[in-house]
DNA sequence: CCCTCCAGGGAAAACGTTTTCCCTCATTTT
DNA sequence: AAAATGAGGGAAAACGTTTTCCCTGGAGGG
């Protein structure tokens, strides 16, 4: 085996080795019909998987306007479930042809703006905000032809766009109707911030639901804590939690806000485990979190969901929302430390 | 405000703007001292400012033949700790003036070498090969430019090569003395496949301790299954575990490995518990595996190694190796459903 | 007063593609 | 037999940068 150039072999190095020129290299490359006998071809392929050449990217991208990569901007990764969206995401985009680069925003608007304009200037094919940020940049590049991606969180702004995520309001009543049909007086439900337009709506949903039939939603048992830190605030509010008369069940807006809370109830030692209930259904939950149940995001779907709507995007649908189906999981592993589970 | 052009700007409209040529704008722009008086950097860089200009980036790549663009090819995403690592990987990227693009090989050669030739024809600035597997193109792009670091696992035919990791026999002969102190005499291993570097170094190191100190370690108790799905690996093999006269302790080479176990012994519903020792450390364990003792691999320091290797191949250095310390983490929280804990 | 040198800045080449023209034959149609 | 058509393929422009030359004017030194 011949050592190979190390040098990158340009479509000139091909032209000269398959005796034709670099014009029907490149149309054979990119399989132009009728510009090419089959020999020729025959010959330039030859010489193309001969001389391992790819296509430079930067060439194309400069002649094209356009790159195939799509950039995830994601709000916390940190958070289990949105890195199982943007693997999701990975493989479904991997398939159409697009590598993905994945920025974590952390919440903030500042890098939210700097991965805007970054992206920009990349000229990335479309950009997939999973948990988007209020940021100028977003506001400008409306008027651009950017594609944008909204996944989980709307347009902090309510501005017409592309959507992907599941029915919040419609989980949010499930889950309080379970509450109710399994005879749960007193329900804790703790959030992260509401300028996530998904735990506004969650919110909303389940207090509403609440109203409608008849059951009070004091204001004293809907917590939160200021972080963004989704632990953080299930810590907080769980230790808050366990200075008063337990509840009997405790709605997390997020797993990781469950998990803050089981912990900070284990650790304080509580007599009486509430029912936990969390949101995303983190994919080891199953392995780990017997005790928590959960609205489950079908994660593997947002993938595919998220190629389509680059795709139409394109195109001209422009502003389609895909509402995904969840499922609320229930599990009735054991619930306590202390083994003493209720039922 | 003016809305914003929807062609992108280009140098060309910076320079006309400025009354310059586009020579002169390149030159502010990257800061090339002695070519424009200061009251000419001022005009350049406020027409710039003025336009939202940022260079796009297939221009620069195309004249300088790189990208700042690093690829991350993790052999599974679903894994929290490959997804910790690149987290930690991103921030530091972005601070070093890098993007980061991520991808999942799945721990195949086939996706390894499709990801190899896609970043050389990005040009991409580096490629971190996080968990590699043995390829052909791995084999063919020793002979290029490219800068590659391996995470975690050494290149698969041992060739010397940038490496970040932990001292995995340290590691194993830590676990093997803490077994041996606590006076566990049955002590189960649990492995996947011993292609990766990581896990063979693990094991054979721990075995070779445990000869040392005069223990003898039968084969039946050195675990593994045919899959590349940890969580899957040690379901089967505490199911096999579960079957026998109960272990004292199991050591897992990962944690999604120990997951596995403690699920299948949970669900086995043994009398008497081992006591569960696993690798990587997951983010999450504090929260929701306090049953699970394991050694800490500092994902937020692989970010900063690995910046540091990506500009090291660039400069000279070439094949440095850097281990990161580890921390056994013992915990002591309930091990098993039925809260009867053995101390 | 002449020469040298330097600061400041422009023209143009080069990077690797894709695609639009254009040209040349050979074949078919009138 | 002349004309139209079409297949096959090449030359060159264009995409947006960076950088190498080159030019000009003025300051400093002899």
């Amino acid at each position: 085996m011949i050592a190979k150039d190390s040098l990158p072999v340009s479509i000139k190095a091909v032209a000269a080795r398959a005796g034709v020129s670099i014009a029907t290299v490149s149309r054979v490359i990119n399989g132009v019909a009728n510009k090419a006998s089959a020999e020729t071809i025959a010959r330039v392929r030859k010489a193309a998987a001969e001389l391992d050449y790819r296509p430079i990217s930067a060439g194309r991208a400069l002649r094209n306007r356009q790159t195939h990569m799509v950039a995830v901007l994601a709000s916390n990764l940190a958070n289990p479930t949105m890195t199982a969206i943007a693997t999701s995401a990975e493989a479904a985009l991997r398939r159409a042809g697009f590598v993905m680069v994945l920025c974590d925003t952390h919440d903030t608007a500042d890098l939210q703006d700097e991965y805007l304009r970054e992206m920009r200037a990349r000229q990335a094919h479309a950009i997939v905000l999973l948990g988007a940020v209020d940021s100028a940049q977003l506001r400008a590049v409306a008027s651009s032809d950017m594609r944008i991606v909204f996944v989980n969180r709307r347009h902090p702004l309510g501005w017409q766009s592309s959507f992907i995520g599941i029915d919040n309001a419609a989980a949010a009543v499930e889950l309080a109707d379970t509450c109710m049909e399994n005879g749960y007086r007193r329900v804790a439900i703790v959030h992260a911030s509401k300028a996530s337009s998904a735990t506004q709506e969650r919110v909303d949903a389940m207090c509403a639901r609440f109203r409608e039939r008849g059951r009070s939603v004091s204001a004293n048992m809907i917590l939160t804590a200021d972080s963004t830190d989704h632990l953080r605030i299930g810590l907080e509010s769980g230790l808050r939690l366990s200075g008063r008369r337990a509840p009997d069940a405790v709605v997390a807006m997020s797993d990781l806000i469950a998990f803050g809370v089981h912990r900070a109830l284990a650790e304080a030692g509580v007599a009486t485990f509430p029912r936990i209930f969390g949101f995303d259904d983190n994919p080891l939950n199953d392995w780990i979190a017997p005790w928590l149940s959960s609205v489950r995001i079908p994660y593997s779907d947002f993938g595919p969901a998220i190629v389509d709507a680059v795709r139409d995007e394109l195109s001209a649908g422009r502003a389609r929302t895909r509402i995904l189906p969840h499922t609320l999981v229930l599990r009735e592993g054991r619930r306590d430390p202390a083994g003493t589970d209720r039922r």
